[in-house]
DNA sequence: ATCTGAGTGTTGAACGTGTG
DNA sequence: CACACGTTCAACACTCAGAT
C-alpha cells in the first residue's frame, strides 16, 4: 500500500525538511531560473516581508500586506516573485489531504488561530476572532486603514434586478450588471410570500422550496436567465465595439467587468435549454467514455483512469479506431436528427438568432456535407464499403459489439431526455 | 468541442455586523 | 446613516489529465 504511487499527492514518509518539501511539492523550473536555491530565497524573504501583526491574520489579508518590493531580488521583479508565489500557493492546495486539512482545523481550534476557516469548525472561535480583531484594529489603525483603501472590487454599475424589465444605463453608456443566476431570480420570486418567516431564515426556506421543483420548473428560471444573460452579452458587446482595444480593457477593469470567464464559452456561443449535444467527431472520445465507465473499478481515481484510458488509445490498432470513427458517424447522423427536430420547436426569430450565432452548425443539418468534411480526416484503414455508403447506410442492419448496443442503449435514453425537454417550450 | 469527475472560484440575492 | 464586507445558499464556469 505505502508503495502504491497511485495517490495524486507526493507524501513525505517521515519527517522532512524544507528542501524535501520543496523538492516534491514544488514545481522547479530551471529555465526560468528559479531554482531550488532561489525558490527558498523567495519564501525566506516573503516571511520578513509582512508586518509581524499579521502572522496571525488570515490568508488573505495577510498577503495583502507582503511587500513585493522588498521580497523581490535580482534577477527577480516584485511581479515575478508575487506571481511565482501564486503558482506555489496553487500547487500546495491542490495537493493538500484530507489528514493534512484535518490536522490544519484541529490545530485552529487548539491555538485559535485568527484563520476563516476556523469558523466553519467551532463558531466559538468566531467569538475570539472578533475580539481579537477589535484589539488588531485599535493597535494598528494605519494598517486597517490602509487594507480599505485599497478598492479593487468592482463598483456595481447599477443595482437593479434584471425582473425590472429594461433597465437604464449608467452614466458611462454600459449596460447594467449581469443578470442573476436562475436560482437568484427564484428567490427573489420568493420574497413577497416571506411574511411570518424570520429574515434569518430565509435563505434555508428559499433552499428548501428550491428543492422541491420539478426539473421543468427548475428549467424554466435557466431559460430566463439565459435570455437575459444573452441580452446582457448583446448590449455589452454593443457597447464596447466601437472602443479600441486597449480603451475596451480599461473600461471593463475600470468596471471590473470579468470577461475572461464568459468569453470562453459566451452565453452567445453556450448549449440553450434543450438543445441536443454536440458530439465530438473523435473516436477518442467515445473510447474514453466507454473505457471510463469499464475500468471505473480498477482505478477510481478520474485523473489517473482518463491517463490511463488515453494511453491505451494510442496502442489501439488503425483497424479498432476506425471502428470507433463509425460510432461518431452514427452519432452525428443522431445528432443531425435531433438538432433538426429541435428547431422545429424554435419560433423563426429564434432560429434565425441560432444560426447566427452558430453559422457553422448548418453543416449538421446536411449529412452529406458532413461526410465530405470528416472525410479529410479519415485514417488510412478503410473497409471495402465507399463513403457514400458509410453515410447512408442508417437502415442498414450492422454487426454489433457489445459497446455498440451500449451506445444505443444511451442514445434511446438521450432521446427519451430530449423530448421531455422539448415538452418545456 | 467532447469524454470524466473532483476541486475551486464566481455569481446572484438579502440580511447582519462593524466602522467612520 | 452610508458603506464595506461577511454569511448563506445553489448554480454554473472553469481547470486538470490526453486525444482528435
Amino acid at each position: 500500500m505505502s508503495g502504491n504511487s497511485g495517490s495524486v499527492r507526493v507524501t513525505e514518509p517521515e519527517e522532512s525538511d524544507e528542501s524535501t518539501d520543496l523538492d516534491e511539492s514544488i514545481p522547479i523550473d530551471e529555465s526560468t531560473g528559479w531554482t531550488k536555491e532561489n525558490l527558498q530565497k523567495l519564501l525566506a524573504a516573503m516571511k520578513t516581508s509582512y508586518p509581524e501583526e499579521y502572522g496571525d491574520i488570515a490568508y488573505p489579508t495577510g498577503l495583502k500586506a507582503v511587500d513585493w518590493e522588498k521580497v523581490a531580488f535580482p534577477p527577480f521583479s516584485p511581479e515575478a516573485c508575487q506571481n511565482k508565489w501564486r503558482k506555489i500557493f496553487h500547487e500546495m492546495r491542490k495537493l493538500r489531504t484530507l489528514a493534512e486539512l484535518i490536522d490544519e482545523a484541529e490545530e485552529s481550534i487548539t491555538n485559535l488561530v485568527l484563520n476563516k476557516k476556523a469558523r466553519y469548525v467551532d463558531r466559538l472561535a468566531s467569538e475570539e476572532h472578533k475580539r481579537q480583531m477589535k484589539v488588531f484594529r485599535k493597535q494598528h489603525p494605519v494598517l486597517v486603514q490602509q487594507k480599505k483603501s485599497t478598492p479593487q472590487k468592482r463598483k456595481r454599475v447599477s443595482a437593479v434586478t434584471p425582473n425590472q424589465g429594461e433597465q437604464p444605463k449608467d452614466a458611462a453608456g454600459l449596460p447594467p450588471k449581469p443578470p442573476c443566476n436562475g436560482y437568484s431570480i427564484f428567490c427573489q420570486e420568493q420574497l413577497p410570500t416571506m411574511a411570518g418567516i424570520s429574515s434569518r431564515t430565509y435563505m434555508s426556506v428559499w433552499a428548501e422550496r428550491w428543492k422541491g421543483l420539478t426539473k421543468r420548473e427548475k428549467d424554466a428560471y435557466s431559460i430566463q436567465h439565459t435570455k437575459l444573460q444573452r441580452k446582457y452579452m448583446k448590449a455589452l458587446n454593443e457597447y464596447v465595439k466601437s472602443f479600441s482595444e486597449e480603451e475596451k480593457q480599461r473600461l471593463l477593469n475600470e468596471h471590473g467587468i470579468k470577461v475572461a470567464m464568459v468569453n470562453k464559452r459566451s452565453p452567445l456561443t453556450k448549449r440553450l435549454p434543450g438543445e441536443p449535444k454536440m458530439p465530438s467527431r473523435s473516436g477518442n472520445v467515445i473510447f474514453c467514455q466507454d473505457q471510463m465507465e469499464l475500468m471505473r473499478e480498477e482505478l477510481p481515481n478520474a485523473r489517473e483512469r482518463f491517463r490511463k484510458v488515453n494511453q491505451m488509445w494510442k496502442e489501439l490498432s488503425n483497424e479498432e479506431k476506425f471502428q470507433y470513427k463509425e460510432k461518431v458517424n452514427k452519432k452525428l447522423k443522431k445528432y443531425s436528427k435531433k438538432l433538426q427536430k429541435w428547431l422545429k420547436t424554435l419560433t423563426q426569430e429564434d432560429q434565425d438568432n441560432y444560426w447566427e450565432r452558430n453559422p457553422t452548425k448548418r453543416q449538421y443539418l446536411n449529412p452529406n456535407s458532413l461526410k465530405r468534411k470528416s472525410s479529410k480526416s479519415e485514417i488510412v484503414y478503410r473497409p471495402s464499403d465507399s463513403e457514400d455508403e458509410e453515410i447512408e447506410v442508417s437502415n442498414r442492419d450492422e454487426p454489433k459489439n457489445n459497446l455498440e448496443e451500449e451506445e444505443e442503449e444511451e442514445e434511446d435514453e438521450d432521446d427519451k431526455e430530449d423530448v421531455v425537454m422539448f415538452d418545456i417550450y
